[in-house]
RNA sequence: GUGCCUGUAGCUCAAUCGGUAGAGCGCCGCACUGUGGCUGCGGUGGUUGUGGGUUCAAGUCCCAUCAGGCACCCCA
Protein backbone atom coordinates (compact mmCIF):
# COMPACT_ATOMS: atom_id res chain seq x y z
CA UNK A 1 0.00 0.00 0.00
CA UNK A 2 1.45 3.35 -0.93
CA UNK A 3 1.45 5.54 2.11
CA UNK A 4 -0.90 8.07 2.99
CA UNK A 5 0.32 11.40 2.64
CA UNK A 6 0.52 13.82 5.46
CA UNK A 7 -1.56 16.97 6.31
CA UNK A 8 0.30 20.43 6.42
CA UNK A 9 1.11 20.73 10.14
CA UNK A 10 -0.82 22.46 12.08
CA UNK A 11 -4.17 22.08 9.60
CA UNK A 12 -7.26 19.98 10.74
CA UNK A 13 -9.66 17.13 8.88
CA UNK A 14 -12.19 18.14 9.27
CA UNK A 15 -14.78 14.78 8.51
CA UNK A 16 -18.59 15.27 9.02
CA UNK A 17 -18.57 15.14 13.20
CA UNK A 18 -16.23 17.94 13.03
CA UNK A 19 -17.76 19.84 9.75
CA UNK A 20 -21.15 19.51 12.30
CA UNK A 21 -19.51 21.19 14.71
CA UNK A 22 -18.34 24.11 13.33
CA UNK A 23 -21.94 24.47 11.38
CA UNK A 24 -23.55 24.06 14.80
CA UNK A 25 -21.06 26.81 15.99
CA UNK A 26 -21.46 29.12 12.77
CA UNK A 27 -25.17 28.50 13.18
CA UNK A 28 -25.42 30.28 16.76
CA UNK A 29 -22.98 33.13 15.75
CA UNK A 30 -24.94 33.39 12.41
CA UNK A 31 -28.41 33.64 14.64
CA UNK A 32 -26.49 36.24 17.55
CA UNK A 33 -24.72 38.61 15.06
CA UNK A 34 -28.03 39.20 13.26
CA UNK A 35 -30.42 39.99 16.17
CA UNK A 36 -28.32 42.64 16.69
CA UNK A 37 -28.22 43.87 13.71
CA UNK A 38 -24.95 42.99 11.81
CA UNK A 39 -24.43 41.81 8.49
CA UNK A 40 -22.54 39.21 6.81
CA UNK A 41 -18.85 40.16 5.34
CA UNK A 42 -16.31 38.46 3.58
CA UNK A 43 -12.36 39.39 2.74
CA UNK A 44 -10.04 37.42 0.61
CA UNK A 45 -7.67 34.75 2.01
CA UNK A 46 -4.99 36.07 0.45
CA UNK A 47 -3.74 39.75 0.48
CA UNK A 48 -0.75 41.54 -0.06
CA UNK A 49 1.93 41.71 2.52
CA UNK A 50 1.96 45.49 2.66
CA UNK A 51 -1.46 45.61 4.10
CA UNK A 52 -0.23 43.89 7.31
CA UNK A 53 3.48 45.52 7.18
CA UNK A 54 1.32 48.55 7.42
CA UNK A 55 0.16 47.71 10.99
CA UNK A 56 -0.11 44.33 12.71
CA UNK A 57 2.73 44.69 15.02
CA UNK A 58 6.33 43.24 13.56
CA UNK A 59 5.65 40.37 15.11
CA UNK A 60 2.51 38.68 13.46
CA UNK A 61 3.89 39.54 9.88
CA UNK A 62 7.58 38.76 10.33
CA UNK A 63 7.51 35.68 12.09
CA UNK A 64 3.60 34.27 12.31
CA UNK A 65 2.22 35.27 8.62
CA UNK A 66 2.51 32.82 5.73
CA UNK A 67 4.57 34.20 3.06
CA UNK A 68 5.17 33.60 -0.23
CA UNK A 69 5.68 35.09 -3.77
CA UNK A 70 3.09 34.27 -6.40
CA UNK A 71 3.82 33.13 -9.63
CA UNK A 72 4.01 36.91 -10.88
CA UNK A 73 7.31 37.62 -7.97
CA UNK A 74 4.28 39.24 -5.80
CA UNK A 75 4.98 38.87 -1.86
CA UNK A 76 1.48 37.90 -0.27
CA UNK A 77 0.48 36.37 2.62
CA UNK A 78 -2.81 34.05 4.42
CA UNK A 79 -4.33 36.57 6.48
CA UNK A 80 -3.18 36.12 10.23
CA UNK A 81 -6.23 38.47 11.57
CA UNK A 82 -9.21 40.39 9.71
CA UNK A 83 -8.90 43.57 10.95
CA UNK A 84 -6.70 45.08 8.48
CA UNK A 85 -8.81 43.48 5.62
CA UNK A 86 -11.62 45.36 7.09
CA UNK A 87 -9.61 48.50 7.63
CA UNK A 88 -9.12 48.20 3.70
CA UNK A 89 -12.82 47.28 2.57
CA UNK A 90 -14.16 50.20 4.76
CA UNK A 91 -11.48 53.11 3.84
CA UNK A 92 -12.44 51.84 -0.06
CA UNK A 93 -15.61 52.66 0.18
CA UNK A 94 -16.09 55.15 3.15
CA UNK A 95 -18.15 57.50 1.59
CA UNK A 96 -20.67 55.14 0.55
CA UNK A 97 -21.41 53.11 3.59
CA UNK A 98 -23.88 53.95 5.58
CA UNK A 99 -22.80 54.65 9.19
CA UNK A 100 -22.57 53.26 11.95
CA UNK A 101 -21.32 50.11 9.96
CA UNK A 102 -22.00 46.27 11.96
CA UNK A 103 -20.34 43.50 10.15
CA UNK A 104 -19.50 40.59 11.12
CA UNK A 105 -17.45 37.25 9.59
CA UNK A 106 -16.52 33.59 9.74
CA UNK A 107 -13.54 32.24 8.13
CA UNK A 108 -10.21 30.66 8.07
CA UNK A 109 -6.92 32.33 9.07
CA UNK A 110 -3.45 31.08 9.04
CA UNK A 111 -0.28 31.51 11.78
CA UNK A 112 2.74 29.95 11.20
CA UNK A 113 2.90 28.93 14.96
CA UNK A 114 4.26 25.91 16.69
CA UNK A 115 0.89 24.44 17.41
CA UNK A 116 -0.13 22.95 20.32
CA UNK A 117 -3.25 22.47 22.68
CA UNK A 118 -5.93 25.47 21.91
CA UNK A 119 -3.43 26.49 18.94
CA UNK A 120 -3.42 25.64 15.45
CA UNK A 121 -2.10 26.93 11.94
CA UNK A 122 -5.35 26.86 10.25
CA UNK A 123 -8.11 28.20 12.59
CA UNK A 124 -11.38 29.33 11.81
CA UNK A 125 -12.51 32.82 13.51
CA UNK A 126 -15.78 35.25 14.59
CA UNK A 127 -15.18 38.65 13.69
CA UNK A 128 -17.62 41.54 14.54
CA UNK A 129 -17.15 45.44 14.33
CA UNK A 130 -19.05 48.31 14.90
CA UNK A 131 -17.18 51.50 12.89
CA UNK A 132 -18.46 54.74 13.14
CA UNK A 133 -19.10 55.47 16.79
CA UNK A 134 -16.95 57.03 19.21
CA UNK A 135 -19.41 56.12 22.01
CA UNK A 136 -18.55 53.39 24.65
CA UNK A 137 -21.76 51.98 24.34
CA UNK A 138 -20.02 50.74 20.88
CA UNK A 139 -17.74 48.72 22.98
CA UNK A 140 -20.44 47.95 25.41
CA UNK A 141 -22.15 46.31 23.02
CA UNK A 142 -19.87 44.28 20.93
CA UNK A 143 -18.62 43.10 24.24
CA UNK A 144 -21.99 41.92 25.15
CA UNK A 145 -22.93 40.36 21.92
CA UNK A 146 -19.99 38.07 22.19
CA UNK A 147 -20.86 36.99 25.77
CA UNK A 148 -24.33 36.29 24.44
CA UNK A 149 -22.77 34.30 21.88
CA UNK A 150 -21.19 32.04 24.95
CA UNK A 151 -24.49 32.21 26.47
CA UNK A 152 -26.32 30.96 23.50
CA UNK A 153 -23.66 27.74 23.96
CA UNK A 154 -24.63 27.34 26.97
CA UNK A 155 -21.84 28.78 29.44
CA UNK A 156 -22.63 30.75 32.37
CA UNK A 157 -20.58 33.81 34.34
CA UNK A 158 -19.55 30.94 36.61
CA UNK A 159 -17.82 28.93 33.57
CA UNK A 160 -16.65 31.92 31.80
CA UNK A 161 -15.58 35.56 32.74
CA UNK A 162 -14.76 38.85 31.02
CA UNK A 163 -11.80 40.97 31.90
CA UNK A 164 -12.17 44.26 30.83
CA UNK A 165 -9.84 47.58 30.59
CA UNK A 166 -8.68 50.80 28.65
CA UNK A 167 -5.70 51.16 27.60
CA UNK A 168 -6.25 55.13 28.01
CA UNK A 169 -7.17 54.93 31.10
CA UNK A 170 -3.89 52.61 31.44
CA UNK A 171 -1.85 55.42 29.82
CA UNK A 172 -3.57 58.41 32.08
CA UNK A 173 -2.21 55.56 35.73
CA UNK A 174 0.98 55.01 34.24
CA UNK A 175 1.65 58.99 33.81
CA UNK A 176 0.10 59.26 37.24
CA UNK A 177 3.28 57.00 38.41
CA UNK A 178 5.10 58.57 36.42
CA UNK A 179 5.85 56.11 33.67
CA UNK A 180 4.71 58.40 30.69
CA UNK A 181 8.41 58.53 29.68
CA UNK A 182 9.09 54.77 28.87
CA UNK A 183 7.67 53.52 25.82
CA UNK A 184 4.44 51.93 26.40
CA UNK A 185 4.36 48.93 24.74
CA UNK A 186 7.53 48.04 26.98
CA UNK A 187 5.51 48.80 29.93
CA UNK A 188 2.14 46.61 28.58
CA UNK A 189 4.55 43.76 27.76
CA UNK A 190 5.56 44.21 31.32
CA UNK A 191 2.00 43.96 32.87
CA UNK A 192 1.09 41.29 30.35
CA UNK A 193 3.22 39.24 32.40
CA UNK A 194 2.41 39.87 35.86
CA UNK A 195 1.01 36.24 36.24
CA UNK A 196 3.38 34.46 34.20
CA UNK A 197 6.62 35.70 36.06
CA UNK A 198 7.36 34.87 39.85
CA UNK A 199 7.35 38.43 41.77
CA UNK A 200 11.27 39.11 41.48
CA UNK A 201 11.70 38.22 38.04
CA UNK A 202 8.84 40.35 37.27
CA UNK A 203 11.26 42.94 39.09
CA UNK A 204 14.12 42.08 37.36
CA UNK A 205 12.10 42.79 34.00
CA UNK A 206 10.85 45.67 35.63
CA UNK A 207 14.14 47.43 36.13
CA UNK A 208 15.86 46.24 32.68
CA UNK A 209 13.43 48.41 31.14
CA UNK A 210 13.95 51.78 33.49
CA UNK A 211 11.47 50.95 36.28
CA UNK A 212 12.62 52.28 40.05
CA UNK A 213 11.48 50.05 42.66
CA UNK A 214 9.28 52.84 44.17
CA UNK A 215 7.35 52.71 40.60
CA UNK A 216 7.61 49.12 40.36
CA UNK A 217 5.47 48.74 43.72
CA UNK A 218 3.04 51.48 42.71
CA UNK A 219 2.51 49.27 39.40
CA UNK A 220 1.65 46.07 41.02
CA UNK A 221 -0.61 48.10 43.52
CA UNK A 222 -2.43 49.56 40.44
CA UNK A 223 -2.20 46.29 38.95
CA UNK A 224 -3.94 44.66 41.20
CA UNK A 225 -6.91 47.17 42.52
CA UNK A 226 -10.24 45.76 41.50
CA UNK A 227 -12.12 48.54 42.20
CA UNK A 228 -9.67 51.70 40.29
CA UNK A 229 -12.16 51.13 37.21
CA UNK A 230 -14.35 54.08 39.05
CA UNK A 231 -11.82 56.51 38.26
CA UNK A 232 -12.50 56.31 34.73
CA UNK A 233 -15.45 57.70 33.12
CA UNK A 234 -15.15 55.70 29.97
CA UNK A 235 -14.76 52.56 32.24
CA UNK A 236 -18.26 53.65 34.24
CA UNK A 237 -19.73 54.26 31.43
CA UNK A 238 -19.23 50.59 29.98
CA UNK A 239 -20.00 48.75 33.05
CA UNK A 240 -23.55 51.05 33.13
CA UNK A 241 -23.99 49.82 29.28
CA UNK A 242 -23.21 46.42 30.03
CA UNK A 243 -25.88 46.27 32.89
CA UNK A 244 -28.68 48.03 30.14
CA UNK A 245 -28.34 45.50 27.76
CA UNK A 246 -28.38 42.59 30.76
CA UNK A 247 -24.77 41.45 30.49
CA UNK A 248 -23.54 42.99 33.86
CA UNK A 249 -22.59 39.41 35.67
CA UNK A 250 -20.08 38.48 32.18
CA UNK A 251 -17.79 41.45 33.17
CA UNK A 252 -15.43 42.33 35.33
CA UNK A 253 -12.30 44.89 35.59
CA UNK A 254 -8.99 43.77 35.33
CA UNK A 255 -6.01 46.09 35.07
CA UNK A 256 -3.86 43.68 33.75
CA UNK A 257 -5.61 42.93 30.65
CA UNK A 258 -4.01 45.26 28.51
CA UNK A 259 -4.01 42.74 25.16
CA UNK A 260 -1.42 41.75 22.62
CA UNK A 261 -2.29 43.84 19.54
CA UNK A 262 -0.43 47.09 18.65
CA UNK A 263 -3.62 48.88 17.67
CA UNK A 264 -5.94 48.83 20.41
CA UNK A 265 -6.38 52.36 21.84
CA UNK A 266 -9.22 52.66 24.28
CA UNK A 267 -11.73 49.60 25.70
CA UNK A 268 -10.10 46.51 25.62
CA UNK A 269 -11.65 42.74 26.63
CA UNK A 270 -10.52 39.18 26.93
CA UNK A 271 -13.04 36.45 27.68
CA UNK A 272 -11.21 33.31 29.54
CA UNK A 273 -12.46 30.21 31.34
CA UNK A 274 -12.90 30.58 34.91
CA UNK A 275 -9.83 28.41 35.67
CA UNK A 276 -7.72 29.87 33.16
CA UNK A 277 -7.11 26.22 32.04
CA UNK A 278 -7.49 27.16 28.12
CA UNK A 279 -5.75 30.46 26.38
CA UNK A 280 -8.27 33.41 25.36
CA UNK A 281 -11.80 32.08 23.86
CA UNK A 282 -11.71 35.91 22.70
CA UNK A 283 -10.69 39.31 22.68
CA UNK A 284 -11.32 42.56 21.20
CA UNK A 285 -11.19 46.11 21.73
CA UNK A 286 -11.33 49.75 20.44
CA UNK A 287 -8.96 50.97 17.62
CA UNK A 288 -9.61 54.23 16.21
CA UNK A 289 -6.53 54.97 14.10
CA UNK A 290 -6.40 51.77 11.93
CA UNK A 291 -8.38 52.66 9.44
CA UNK A 292 -6.49 55.80 9.43
CA UNK A 293 -3.54 54.17 9.40
CA UNK A 294 -4.47 52.05 6.39
CA UNK A 295 -4.88 55.16 4.07
CA UNK A 296 -8.76 55.73 4.92
CA UNK A 297 -10.11 58.40 6.27
CA UNK A 298 -10.23 58.22 10.78
CA UNK A 299 -12.65 56.11 11.24
CA UNK A 300 -13.47 54.81 14.92
CA UNK A 301 -13.87 51.47 15.24
CA UNK A 302 -14.28 48.78 17.88
CA UNK A 303 -14.25 44.65 17.78
CA UNK A 304 -13.12 41.11 18.95
CA UNK A 305 -11.98 37.88 17.40
CA UNK A 306 -13.15 34.68 18.39
CA UNK A 307 -11.42 31.67 17.23
CA UNK A 308 -13.01 28.29 16.73
CA UNK A 309 -10.54 25.98 18.82
CA UNK A 310 -10.63 27.46 22.32
CA UNK A 311 -14.35 27.98 22.75
CA UNK A 312 -14.57 24.21 21.20
CA UNK A 313 -12.45 23.38 24.20
CA UNK A 314 -14.28 25.20 26.67
CA UNK A 315 -17.67 23.78 25.04
CA UNK A 316 -16.70 20.78 25.33
CA UNK A 317 -15.41 20.24 28.71
CA UNK A 318 -18.60 21.43 29.73
CA UNK A 319 -20.34 18.70 28.10
CA UNK A 320 -22.40 21.55 25.96
CA UNK A 321 -21.84 19.89 22.55
CA UNK A 322 -25.02 18.28 21.03
CA UNK A 323 -24.81 14.93 19.70
CA UNK A 324 -23.63 16.05 16.36
CA UNK A 325 -23.13 12.88 13.97
CA UNK A 326 -23.08 14.84 10.50
CA UNK A 327 -25.80 12.72 9.02
CA UNK A 328 -29.12 14.54 8.40
CA UNK A 329 -30.32 11.72 6.45
CA UNK A 330 -33.99 11.01 7.60
CA UNK A 331 -34.79 7.95 5.88
CA UNK A 332 -33.16 5.08 4.21
CA UNK A 333 -34.63 3.44 1.17
CA UNK A 334 -33.14 -0.09 1.39
CA UNK A 335 -32.92 -2.35 -1.71
CA UNK A 336 -34.03 -5.82 -1.50
CA UNK A 337 -32.85 -6.79 -4.42
CA UNK A 338 -31.66 -5.68 -8.18
CA UNK A 339 -35.01 -5.64 -9.79
CA UNK A 340 -36.12 -3.51 -6.83
CA UNK A 341 -33.44 -0.77 -8.02
CA UNK A 342 -36.25 1.35 -9.83
CA UNK A 343 -38.93 1.06 -7.50
CA UNK A 344 -36.85 1.62 -4.32
CA UNK A 345 -35.99 5.12 -6.24
CA UNK A 346 -39.13 5.91 -6.95
CA UNK A 347 -40.19 5.82 -3.46
CA UNK A 348 -37.09 7.50 -2.53
CA UNK A 349 -38.42 10.50 -4.65
CA UNK A 350 -42.03 10.39 -3.46
CA UNK A 351 -40.49 11.10 0.01
CA UNK A 352 -38.35 13.90 -1.20
CA UNK A 353 -40.88 15.39 -3.08
CA UNK A 354 -42.55 15.88 0.53
CA UNK A 355 -38.93 17.63 1.44
CA UNK A 356 -37.94 15.13 3.51
CA UNK A 357 -33.95 13.85 3.58
CA UNK A 358 -33.99 10.38 2.03
CA UNK A 359 -31.31 7.95 0.80
CA UNK A 360 -31.19 4.76 -1.36
CA UNK A 361 -29.02 2.11 -0.07
CA UNK A 362 -26.70 1.62 -3.77
CA UNK A 363 -26.36 -2.73 -3.30
CA UNK A 364 -28.63 -5.14 -2.86
CA UNK A 365 -26.80 -6.32 0.04
CA UNK A 366 -28.59 -8.33 3.41
CA UNK A 367 -30.70 -6.49 4.60
CA UNK A 368 -29.10 -6.95 7.72
CA UNK A 369 -26.00 -4.44 6.38
CA UNK A 370 -28.26 -2.18 5.40
CA UNK A 371 -30.31 -1.66 8.83
CA UNK A 372 -26.84 -1.97 10.66
CA UNK A 373 -25.82 1.31 8.03
CA UNK A 374 -29.26 2.82 9.01
CA UNK A 375 -28.40 2.24 13.23
CA UNK A 376 -25.09 3.32 13.04
CA UNK A 377 -25.75 6.51 10.92
CA UNK A 378 -28.44 7.78 13.14
CA UNK A 379 -31.14 7.34 10.68
CA UNK A 380 -34.44 7.40 12.57
CA UNK A 381 -36.73 5.53 9.58
CA UNK A 382 -35.76 2.51 7.02
CA UNK A 383 -38.60 1.84 4.36
CA UNK A 384 -38.10 -1.91 2.86
CA UNK A 385 -39.55 -2.45 -0.41
CA UNK A 386 -39.81 -6.25 -1.17
CA UNK A 387 -41.86 -8.94 -2.97
CA UNK A 388 -44.22 -9.18 -0.21
CA UNK A 389 -45.28 -5.82 0.01
CA UNK A 390 -44.66 -5.46 -3.65
CA UNK A 391 -47.68 -7.95 -4.61
CA UNK A 392 -50.05 -6.07 -1.46
CA UNK A 393 -49.23 -2.74 -3.40
CA UNK A 394 -47.41 -1.57 0.24
CA UNK A 395 -44.37 -0.86 1.87
CA UNK A 396 -42.66 -1.63 5.35
CA UNK A 397 -42.07 1.37 7.32
CA UNK A 398 -38.89 0.48 10.20
CA UNK A 399 -38.67 3.00 13.28
CA UNK A 400 -35.17 2.08 14.58
CA UNK A 401 -35.60 3.61 18.13
CA UNK A 402 -38.42 1.50 19.12
CA UNK A 403 -37.89 -1.08 16.78
CA UNK A 404 -41.77 -0.74 15.56
CA UNK A 405 -42.70 -1.76 12.09
CA UNK A 406 -45.62 -0.60 10.12
CA UNK A 407 -47.19 -2.07 7.10
CA UNK A 408 -48.72 1.11 4.99
CA UNK A 409 -50.26 1.55 1.30
CA UNK A 410 -48.11 2.73 -1.26
CA UNK A 411 -50.06 5.87 -1.41
CA UNK A 412 -50.05 6.67 1.89
CA UNK A 413 -46.24 6.17 2.48
CA UNK A 414 -46.00 9.94 2.90
CA UNK A 415 -48.87 10.62 5.22
CA UNK A 416 -47.30 7.58 7.22
CA UNK A 417 -43.64 8.21 7.07
CA UNK A 418 -44.41 12.15 8.26
CA UNK A 419 -46.27 11.36 11.46
CA UNK A 420 -43.74 8.58 12.69
CA UNK A 421 -41.10 11.28 12.22
CA UNK A 422 -43.67 13.73 14.27
CA UNK A 423 -43.74 11.38 16.90
CA UNK A 424 -40.07 11.43 16.95
CA UNK A 425 -39.08 14.91 17.47
CA UNK A 426 -41.77 15.48 19.80
CA UNK A 427 -41.16 12.43 22.01
C1' G B 1 11.96 30.30 16.39
C1' U B 2 14.05 28.03 21.63
C1' G B 3 13.91 24.12 25.59
C1' C B 4 11.69 19.53 27.58
C1' C B 5 8.43 15.05 27.02
C1' U B 6 5.96 11.41 23.84
C1' G B 7 5.20 8.40 19.02
C1' U B 8 3.46 0.31 19.18
C1' A B 9 -3.19 -2.46 15.01
C1' G B 10 -8.48 2.19 12.69
C1' C B 11 -8.89 3.93 18.40
C1' U B 12 -7.12 3.40 23.79
C1' C B 13 -3.00 1.02 25.60
C1' A B 14 0.45 -3.56 27.23
C1' A B 15 5.30 -5.98 26.12
C1' U B 16 10.29 -7.43 32.88
C1' C B 17 17.37 -6.72 32.21
C1' G B 18 17.91 -5.46 24.76
C1' G B 19 15.79 -11.86 23.47
C1' U B 20 12.25 -11.96 17.93
C1' A B 21 5.06 -7.79 19.29
C1' G B 22 -0.32 -8.64 22.69
C1' A B 23 -5.27 -7.08 24.90
C1' G B 24 -9.84 -4.31 24.90
C1' C B 25 -12.80 -1.55 21.67
C1' G B 26 -13.72 -1.20 16.38
C1' C B 27 -14.19 -3.70 11.71
C1' C B 28 -15.62 -8.38 8.94
C1' G B 29 -18.12 -13.26 9.15
C1' C B 30 -21.39 -16.90 11.44
C1' A B 31 -25.53 -18.17 14.97
C1' C B 32 -29.84 -14.98 12.19
C1' U B 33 -30.11 -16.93 3.49
C1' G B 34 -36.77 -10.64 4.79
C1' U B 35 -34.59 -6.95 9.74
C1' G B 36 -30.15 -3.08 13.14
C1' G B 37 -28.87 -2.40 18.58
C1' C B 38 -27.92 -6.97 22.91
C1' U B 39 -25.38 -11.81 23.40
C1' G B 40 -22.09 -15.94 21.98
C1' C B 41 -18.36 -17.89 18.72
C1' G B 42 -14.79 -17.20 14.84
C1' G B 43 -11.77 -13.99 11.73
C1' U B 44 -9.10 -9.51 9.83
C1' G B 45 -5.71 -6.81 11.75
C1' G B 46 1.65 -4.17 12.46
C1' U B 47 8.00 -2.36 7.80
C1' U B 48 6.66 -0.58 16.40
C1' G B 49 6.08 7.49 12.78
C1' U B 50 10.30 7.68 9.08
C1' G B 51 15.70 7.13 7.93
C1' G B 52 20.34 5.74 9.67
C1' G B 53 23.68 3.69 13.63
C1' U B 54 25.36 0.29 17.88
C1' U B 55 24.60 -5.12 18.83
C1' C B 56 24.79 -12.12 17.83
C1' A B 57 19.93 -9.79 18.67
C1' A B 58 16.48 -3.21 18.90
C1' G B 59 9.52 -1.56 20.18
C1' U B 60 13.45 -1.08 24.03
C1' C B 61 20.03 2.04 23.40
C1' C B 62 22.30 6.34 20.13
C1' C B 63 21.78 10.17 16.04
C1' A B 64 18.76 12.65 12.51
C1' U B 65 13.99 13.78 10.73
C1' C B 66 8.61 14.19 10.88
C1' A B 67 4.28 14.58 14.00
C1' G B 68 1.79 15.51 18.75
C1' G B 69 1.94 17.45 23.91
C1' C B 70 4.05 21.04 27.77
C1' A B 71 6.69 25.67 28.72
C1' C B 72 8.76 30.14 26.36
C1' C B 73 7.26 33.46 22.50
C1' C B 74 2.83 35.19 20.56
C1' C B 75 -2.23 35.26 20.34
C1' A B 76 -8.10 33.47 18.44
Amino acid sequence: MTPIIKAVRGTRDFYPRQMAFRNWLYGHIRAISEKYGYQEWEAPILETLDLYAAKSGEELVQEQAFVFEDRGGALVALRPELTPSLARMVAQRAQQLPRPIRWWSFGPFWRYERPQKGRVREFFQWNLDLLGSQSVSADAEVASVSAELLMALGLTPEQVVFRVNSRSFMEYCLAEIGLSDIASGAVFGLIDRIDKLSEEKWAANGAAIGLADKQLVMLRELLLDRERWRQSEDLCTFFKAVEALGMRKWFEFDARVVRGLDYYTGVVFEARDRDAKYRAILGGGRYDKLVADVGGESIPATGFAMGDVVVGLVSEEAGLIPDLSGCNTQILVTLFAEEFTEQSMLLARDLRAANLAVEVFPDAVKLQKQLRYADRQGIPLAVVLGPDELDSDEVSVKHLQSGAQHRVSRAGLVAGVLSLLDGESSS
